[in-house]
DNA sequence: ACTTTATGCGTTTTT
DNA sequence: CGCATAAAGT
């Protein structure tokens, strides 16, 4: 038996091996959360829980798969049987099982923000009388998602958008809404909120696999609570109604996901909701050293609705003070300083990995990237869009999809748009010809697809005939690669190295190469067409933070948006524009949110174990060559004087416009000033109130 | 009629 | 840079 009480604090320990009944953990940021969790799994699978009556949620795969890997250690090969993922995929895998009984077949196909938006563009193209004024179709999948999230009425919300702007009714809204559920049905698909609003609706409606599913669920755990939606809330609640033991952890602070629905109320009010409930707070943080604590306890001291917690050191200062302001002068000086703290920090023997710079915005890196990328400093991205929704993986993988189920639209419109002389009306035409199937291993369909096929389109079909026939060769032996490289070889890379710039193309097929090998890497004992569905099934739910292996042999440093870093940790965290209108967001101010942006800040503070840079540059270039003043962040400004370190970086001379700017008219542009003259520059901001 | 190419615009956060 | 819309080309 192991002594949890040697490898835990004594709040840690209580919550591991607490007794049945609800209960609330408050974890703070750097408290040994995931540690704590990782001990709840141990000891309950000693105390002769079986694994698979354990049901673990978590907000990001990758999480999932730390706390298992971590579980493994302590109790061995025991974990792999836990129920453990995200919601959407463990409601994913009670849905291939169970959703017969809500009309779904065990192989529904789940669908991406990409799918969603060429679905819903094509209703509103063909269903809307002026496509003009009718909202674009982000905005209505949007609504819909709203509605779907927060089990609000579809015509409300787009009231409420009416009231901005105007050109549609909520009837219309609700129209296309229809269509795009009937479409998803005849498809056989569901988006990312269907799994979840049908996950609930399984465990809600069908009696019987809801009573089944409360008896057999021992404990449920849920990670990063206060980042629950409505649905995930009563989810976990009726699953764990039976036996009573639901574990929540969360942390009220680092709530900033309640654009997508997270109701920072679920774990506020969840003692009320759970009666019996104990709460149990983990305030001693083993991340951070004392100064970055400081910080964050003060970013948070005021803030509304919350759990007091306050944040205590327990790691010594180590010499490594304050964290630090710089007040730059403009993006490019913000760069160079950025650098030179990466530089600083090497010199001191931290590796590049250890460093992270972390944004509110994806299009604040720009700049960072191309710094980065001239001096030769190794760094990795958490691009926008994922690994899976890149156009070339998608491309590879509906040709794959269209193997496996000669039924799928989608990815028949996709793979034959791949020809020229075929766009998006062709290929539709194209499907319907093809009496809605098209299965590229059947000699039959082939000829019937050359028929089709334009004059142009016809050269290159000979090609990727040959492919095919491999296919059909290949696809019940176990080899998935080579299917993939045909595809690549005879008909993809002419296609890649057209539409693409030469080193473009050739890091997309690097990307395809990769994808091949981690598909071919599956399970040994099964066929390629096995390892396909696997992985075809729930390649949707993977997402960059999954894919972008933390390969420690790779010494990068990490560039990423606070979203993204929540639940990390790094030696030394750069924070760069910290700046109004960009952090808090000025779309957030606006309506009003600033709130969640104030906890966003919170977050990144408390990434940083050793060193906290942060930056705010005076001016900013916009797009139209323009120089524009800006003030630093209010988080910034609130941030009390003794806590930091305060640098003004003067390293910029009037006159440099010239030279490192090529493009735009620097400070030209006559509204750039906004008649503030002097306010950059050598007077810089010493002894203004920052 | 449909595809391809050119041009102009504007950027939150993501399972 | 990426996306949407507009004109030109098959």
């Amino acid at each position: 038996m192991t002594d949890f009480s040697k490898l835990l604090n004594p709040e840690q320990c209580a919550a591991a091996t607490a007794g049945e009944g609800p209960l609330l953990v408050l974890a703070a940021a750097g408290t040994g959360k995931t540690r704590t969790l990782v001990h709840r799994v141990a000891y309950l699978i000693e105390q002769g829980v079986p694994p698979e009556r354990i049901m673990l949620l978590t907000f990001t795969n990758r999480a999932a798969r730390e706390m298992l890997d971590r579980a493994q250690v302590l109790i061995g090969d025991g974990v792999a049987g836990i129920w453990s993922g995200t919601f959407h995929s463990i409601c994913a895998r009670l849905l291939r099982r169970y959703g017969a009984s809500l009309g779904y077949s065990p192989s529904f196909q789940i669908i991406d923000e990409d799918d969603q938006k060429k679905i819903v563009g094509e209703i509103i193209k063909t269903t809307v009388k002026n496509p003009k004024d009718f909202p674009k179709k982000e905005i209505v999948l949007k609504m819909i998602s709203e509605a779907q999230n927060e089990s609000k009425r579809l015509e409300l919300i787009a009231e409420r958008w009416q009231t901005k702007a105007a050109g549609f009714t909520p009837e219309e809204i609700l129209a296309v809404a229809e269509k795009y559920a009937a479409k998803k049905m005849e498809l056989g698909a569901m988006d990312f909120d269907d799994l979840l609003v049908n996950g609930l609706r399984l465990v809600k409606e069908n009696e019987r696999v809801r009573s089944m599913l409360q008896e057999h669920f021992l404990h449920v755990l849920v990670d990063e609570y206060q980042d629950t939606n409505g649905l995930q809330a009563e989810f976990t609640d009726i699953l764990a109604a039976k036996h009573r033991n639901i574990m929540a952890v969360g942390d009220d602070f680092q709530c900033i996901y309640t654009w997508r629905g997270a109701q920072i109320e679920n774990i506020l009010e969840f003692p009320q909701r759970w009666t019996g409930c104990r709460t149990i707070k983990l305030e001693r943080n083993y991340r951070s050293v004392p100064g970055v604590l400081a910080v964050a306890n003060t970013v948070m001291r005021d803030a509304p609705n919350q759990f007091a917690k306050t944040l205590r050191p327990s790691r010594p200062d180590n010499g490594a003070g304050l964290p630090s302001l710089y007040r730059v002068f403009d993006d490019e000086a913000q760069c160079q300083e950025i650098l030179a703290r990466v530089t600083e920090a090497r010199s001191h023997g931290y590796r590049l990995s250890d460093i992270a710079v972390l944004y509110r915005s994806h299009f604040h890196s720009i700049r960072i990237q191309m710094a980065f990328a001239k001096r030769g400093i190794p760094h990795r991205i958490t691009s926008g869009i994922g690994v899976f929704e890149q156009l070339h993986v998608k491309d590879v993988l509906a040709y794959l999809r269209l193997c496996i189920n000669p039924r799928d639209e989608l990815s028949f419109l996709r793979f034959i748009c791949l020809f020229n002389g075929v766009g998006e009306r062709g290929a539709a035409k194209m499907w319907e010809k093809l009496g809605r199937q098209f299965d590229l291993r059947r000699e039959e369909d082939r000829a019937a697809l050359l028929e089709l096929l334009p004059a142009k389109a016809k050269p290159l079909y000979p090609r990727l005939r040959k492919g095919m026939e491999i296919v059909e060769e290949h696809f019940d032996e176990d080899d998935v690669g080579e299917i993939i490289e045909d595809f690549v070889d005879l008909f993809y890379e002419d296609h890649l190295r057209r539409e693409f710039e030469d080193q473009d193309a050739t890091d997309r097929l690097e990307d395809i190469k990769e994808l091949a090998a981690q598909i071919a890497g599956g399970d040994k004992q099964k066929s390629a067409r096995e390892k396909l569905v696997d992985f075809l099934s729930d390649v949707a739910l993977m997402t960059n933070l999954d894919v972008r292996r933390n390969d420690p042999s790779l010494d990068r440093v990490t560039l990423s948006t606070v979203h993204q870093a929540k639940g990390m940790e790094w030696p030394v965290v750069i924070v760069p524009w910290l700046c109004e209108t960009l952090f808090p967001s000025g779309k957030a101010v606006e309506e009003g949110r600033v709130d969640e942006e104030r906890r966003l800040f919170y977050v990144v503070v408390t990434r940083a174990k050793d060193r906290l840079h942060m930056f705010s540059p005076s001016m900013r270039r916009m797009a139209d060559g323009g120089i524009y003043p800006v003030n630093p962040s209010i988080f910034v400004k609130e941030i009390p004087k003794e806590l930091v370190e305060r640098r003004n970086v003067q390293s910029i001379s009037p006159g440099y416009g010239a030279s490192s700017y090529s493009r735009g008219n620097g400070y030209g542009s006559s509204s750039a000033y906004g008649g503030r003259g002097g306010c950059y520059g050598s007077s810089g901001y010493r002894g203004r109130r920052y």
